[in-house]
RNA sequence: GGUACUCUGGCAGAACGGUUAUGCGUGAGCCUGCAAAGCUUAUACAAGGGGGUUCGACUCCCUCGGGUACCUCCA
């Protein structure tokens, strides 16, 4: 597989022949977790799946940064403690994006609880002469580390030039950051340097390299984080080992509303509490999978419309499967090799998710065109449902289980409907139909057969 | 102002230096008791503006313009 690193600029290879680690740069626990969020996780999510669908081990590690000033702003304007802020975040966190189905990282680490390798991060940073310390806090010297701006192609001598930069006169260079903020503002641990917390770019280096060792194959996040973030880490990370960090940094896109940026203050964020609300999460995969995950995505109503008229095809397409029983179906083995390796080239090829929904689309029209030929035979279905299931499985998509107790409830007034029609009772019959509907059950009238869909309920097509 | 990314048909979004993307939408048809769903078929002949390289550019280069993100410990 290749990925085009934001570092080198160029596709890199990722050796998938081993175990694949990869870190992800996850949330800051202080509010809850919006679609922005939800593009970049399902895109690793993804992109996880399919590389363990081939059989390639991940070990992925997602932080949570539950130390930092926004936290403890909320913990003070809600009157909590930092940690009963972060707490109830991350629990909002798993119930957000569990509901999207995406597969848990291995492990979660947080800031507060990697406070000693943050410590001994920073002590031998200080040994390296890396960082030094101040009444105010320790402080990475940037200018020590001569590849700075590297992954963000931005010059020290401009970046001094920006207005933004804080006047803090204990500072050797306007540049430098903190690594440990002295502070005696709750939450603090003791440090060498005495009381206080992390910088906010610290916790990623000491926890990544904890876990996942100085070189690991990706890392990941969102665009916004490679600088001064990701920037940030690879200065400290590579000063504390004196190796290359990630072999590949992968950025994802920023999503925004109706062409504008997301934000506060606009007042257009879109929670993903609301956003599973409306559409459900197989259409917010979809919908996150839909561009290539550089770019951009624009969250419109009509976009997140025309990925829901996509799934109903999907939704059709798995009943039609189950139902399918015509004598002479047509052989499409080789179509169906043909779909299931474009599918992966995508992937491999910079992870194009969008080429290969389109082949796993092309997938579900050829089947609903064989169900509609009705030459949808027991013996080319098995190969359609085996391709359809994996690459529902790698894009993380689900189609609900229903009970057999319900479905024998449902042939039963099936049954009763086909009754009515052939007595030409349509009135009667209408009203069974009304029934399933309200059951979420469809019909779909065959010529030989009626078969049922249970459609998934979306809020917003109504 | 700087840096990065980006600008393709009504919308979304690909490939490729010379050939139809594809999907949604829209029109027509099929199926149906009627719907719905699904299928078939038709439809766009597009490349932000301007230059250049080339026999030929959407694809390479320059320039102007629009958009998005970031420009530091924190609004």
């Amino acid at each position: 597989m290749k990925i085009l690193d934001t570092l080198s600029k160029l596709e890199q290879g990722v050796d998938t022949s081993k175990k694949v680690k990869i870190y992800l740069c996850g949330v800051t626990v202080y509010d809850e977790s919006h679609i922005g969020h939800a593009r970049t996780i399902i895109v690793f999510d993804v992109l996880r799946k399919y590389l363990e669908s081939k059989g390639t081990e991940i070990e992925f590690i997602q932080n949570f940064t539950d130390v930092d000033d926004k936290i403890i702003n909320r913990a003070s304007l809600e009157n909590k403690s930092a940690e009963q802020i972060s707490n109830k975040y991350i629990e909002n966190y798993f119930t957000d994006f569990d509901g999207l189905n995406v597969k848990r990282a291995t492990n979660y680490p947080k800031a507060t609880e990697h406070i000693s390798d943050i410590i001994q991060f920073i002590e031998k940073l200080i040994e390296k002469e890396m960082a030094y310390s101040t009444k105010n806090g320790v402080y990475f010297s940037v200018s020590k580390f001569s590849d700075y701006g590297k992954l963000s192609k931005k010059k020290i001598d401009e970046l001094q030039s920006g207005a933004r930069i804080e006047i803090d006169e204990e500072k050797k260079d306007p540049l430098d950051f903190a690594v440990w903020k002295l502070s005696d503002t709750d939450p603090t641990w003791d440090s060498p340097w005495g009381k206080g917390r992390p910088g906010w770019h610290i916790e990623c280096s000491a926890m990544s390299i904890k876990y996942l060792g100085e070189n690991f194959d990706i890392h990941g996040g969102g665009r916004d984080l490679i600088f001064p973030h990701h920037e940030n880490e690879i200065a400290q990370s590579e000063s504390y080992t004196g190796n290359q960090f990630a072999k590949i940094w992968m950025h994802v896109g920023m999503v925004t509303i109706e062409g504008e940026k997301m934000s506060k203050s606009i007042g257009n964020v879109k929670s993903i509490k609301h956003v599973i609300d409306n559409w459900g999460p197989n259409i917010i995969r979809l919908f996150c999978l839909s561009g290539h995950y550089s770019k951009p995505i624009d969250y419109s109503e009509e976009l997140l419309k025309e990925n829901l008229i996509k799934w109903r095809q999907v939704e059709t397409c798995h009943y039609e499967l189950i139902h399918a029983n015509n004598e002479n179906g047509e052989n499409i083995d080789e179509l169906i090799k043909k779909i299931s390796n474009d599918f992966d080239c995508a992937l491999e090829d910079d992870f194009n998710t969008h080429l290969a929904l389109s082949s796993f689309f092309q997938l579900v029209k050829e089947s609903n065109r064989l169900a509609a030929d009705e030459k949808l035979g027991k013996e080319n279905v098995g190969t359609i449902k085996t391709e359809l299931k994996r690459m529902l499985q790698i894009l993380g998509l689900k189609i609900p289980e229903i009970s057999n107790q319900e479905k024998n409830e449902i042939d039963e007034l099936i049954k009763n409907r086909e009754k009515a029609r052939t007595e030409k009772k349509y009135q009667d019959a209408d009203i069974i139909r009304d029934k399933l509907n309200e059951m979420n059950i469809e019909l779909l009238d065959h010529k030989g057969q009626t078969i049922w869909m249970r459609k998934e309920k979306i809020k917003a097509e109504k």
